[in-house]
DNA sequence: CTGTTAGCGCCTTCAC
DNA sequence: GTGAAGGCGCTAACAG
């Protein structure tokens, strides 16, 4: 029976001959414990290895300078940035992080998940979380929480958004001032926010410009290269294809322009493609994108977090990250179009990421 | 004071009517419960939005069903591989997974905590966990735990590394076939074992093929696209420049593709480069590279992990992925060189990834 | 079948 | 300055 596999305060008191409590203070720097006391166990608990026990910490006090991160999945550009926005954050602020996640990006499986975890983690390990993406409305729990672009408006906590609209507005004038008028588009999952922002914005920009809608331009995808190719393959097809694809993000852009290579068709020179996000990989495949600093929305979430949970007050509920426009080689002036105001196309401009905090 | 923000396991036993080691046993699905008894409990349970404490059942039962991923950051691509491969199988194993971060790739800084999280972790919420590039040797546990490509050779815990080796030779071996006899090498972090074994297999490759080894074409990098960049600066700055580099990550790769970019030069054109990994943005970057196929080593590891945990016997303490060569578009056979033996260049061979699992 | 009794490892009064 | 007791929320023996 080794029920004793790992060393507690117990064993530490034993060892340097005092109390438990004599530890506990020694472990949380309290009052004023005899100089040569403090030694003498800061000594014993580096002889022994020691590291008190966050689960039998968190029990008793209710603070444990870690922060919960709860995400569907892993692995995915979005949830990676955010995730590398928040590890910045908690570097910073001094905090831990544990990530949360099920594994399963299947979206129906995880709403049943996603109030259990916060529950799970709420009055246990984290002093509070941000959760990615939450499909829920309100959360049953009075937590430190903070989320990060949820799905429907008018959630009850603390969030961080894009400005979804705005950015795609950018993206559609960019394309419009290069000349194109026949422009495809390439949605989002419908059921997501950010989604049907961004098809907002290319709806709107037509109307600015006064461009008619063309139902067969619109095709509805599901952020995923994949669908992104075959969307692509779609809008070529057309007896009118576009000159021109807007992809409601870099995943799909990046399969957009696969199906263009494969239908023959040069990028930029033949068709010109612009994503959102501004993912690692759009940079590596010189796509022209819309920059929605997704890392920095990890970053603020954390912030606005720790926040919260020393209880100091909110600026603001709602925090919307503004999206910027970042040119690279995958759009060109539409030949034969109409004269360009102001811009030099020959000395491409490169607006390189910034990451910010 | 508002101690009782979280509804606790007597809340739900005052609510029904019954005993707390009877919710308990309700909670576990353990023995028989009066189905009636059982089902007042659950209804009671939904209608509270009750959820255990994984603290306080940490702390009683040894058996949590998550297990631990520690790793210096999140966000590089190497990491964010592994956590794809171990996410893919704890949702195939059905266990939750809790990824422990302290966020700053400093190494100095994470050597010390490394011991600290495994102690910390160790007892408390994890039943094991898996440790990504541990710089330590040994650890003082005796706790489930896999290590993901150690630092050194000879842990005393069972561990999933890379080919290393053999990968660099399968590269070289490509540049060679491409009739390249001067090839640059852009380095990893010294005190890494996966950098030490891919420049041996550079050295070693050269030595068969009787190329002597040229001491100012090898380069000491970081595994960064920074210095990626800037090795390669000075590997073109040379009298003699090399006809092919080859990086001994993705990232130095990349790095070294803008170096040539800016210094007017084409790849493949005018420099062939070659990396080491293939993480994404080398597909979209065109980047011909060697798989090592990261993930699968998180989904090895992880199985490893649930096998000890459940006591059954590992079939080895050593793990070795297979590497695989991916040829994309960022090598050439050298222009005047000998005949290629078998190698159609024309069409480019295009192997595909393949996430196993 | 269910309630009572002990702690798990730790922190926090309260005495000394 | 330090030790002794009590309890955080939960599970695992025991009794009944």
């Amino acid at each position: 029976m080794r029920r004793r596999a790992t060393v507690t305060i117990h064993d530490v008191a034993k060892a340097a001959g005092v109390s438990v409590s004599t530890v506990s203070r020694v472990l949380n720097d309290k009052d004023d414990v005899a100089p040569e006391t403090y030694e003498k166990v800061r000594r014993v608990i580096r002889e022994l290895g020691y590291a008190s026990s966050l689960a039998a910490k968190s029990m008793r006090s209710r603070k444990t300078n870690v922060i919960g991160l709860i995400m569907p999945s892993v692995g995915e550009p979005f949830t990676i940035e955010v995730t590398k926005g928040v590890n910045r954050a908690i570097n910073d602020l001094k905090y831990h992080l544990i990530i949360y996640t099920g594994g399963s990006p299947n979206l129906g499986h995880w709403a049943d998940h996603e109030q259990h975890f916060v529950s799970l983690l709420n009055g246990s390990i984290t002093d509070g979380m941000i959760v990615v993406v939450p499909t829920i409305k309100t959360f049953s729990t009075t937590y430190p929480l903070v989320a990060i672009d949820p799905h429907k408006e008018g959630t009850s906590f603390p969030s961080v958004i894009a400005t979804n609209h705005a950015g795609a507005m950018a993206a559609m004038e960019y394309l419009l001032s290069l000349g194109h008028r026949r422009i495809g588009f390439i949605g989002g999952r419908p059921e997501l926010q950010s989604a049907v922002r961004r098809l907002k914005g290319y709806q709107d920009s037509l109307r600015q410009a006064d461009i008619p809608l063309a139902l067969e331009l619109v095709q509805v995808g599901d952020y995923s290269a994949q669908m992104g190719f075959s969307c692509a393959q779609k809008l070529l097809a057309l007896d009118d294809p576009p000159t021109a694809i807007f992809a409601a993000n870099d995943q799909s852009a990046l399969g957009a322009i696969k199906a263009a290579k494969e239908a023959g068709l040069r990028v930029p020179d033949d068709l010109s493609v612009i994503g959102f996000d501004n993912i690692p990989e759009a940079d590596a495949g010189g796509l022209t994108t819309v920059d929605q600093f997704i890392s920095q929305m990890g970053y603020v979430a954390t912030e606005m977090l720790v926040n919260l949970i020393q209880g100091k007050p909110l600026e603001s509920n709602l925090y919307k990250i503004p999206t910027r426009l970042i040119v690279r080689d995958s759009c060109r002036a539409i030949s034969g179009g109409p004269a360009l105001a102001g811009l030099d196309l020959s000395s491409r401009e490169r607006i390189e990421t910034q990451t910010p905090g």
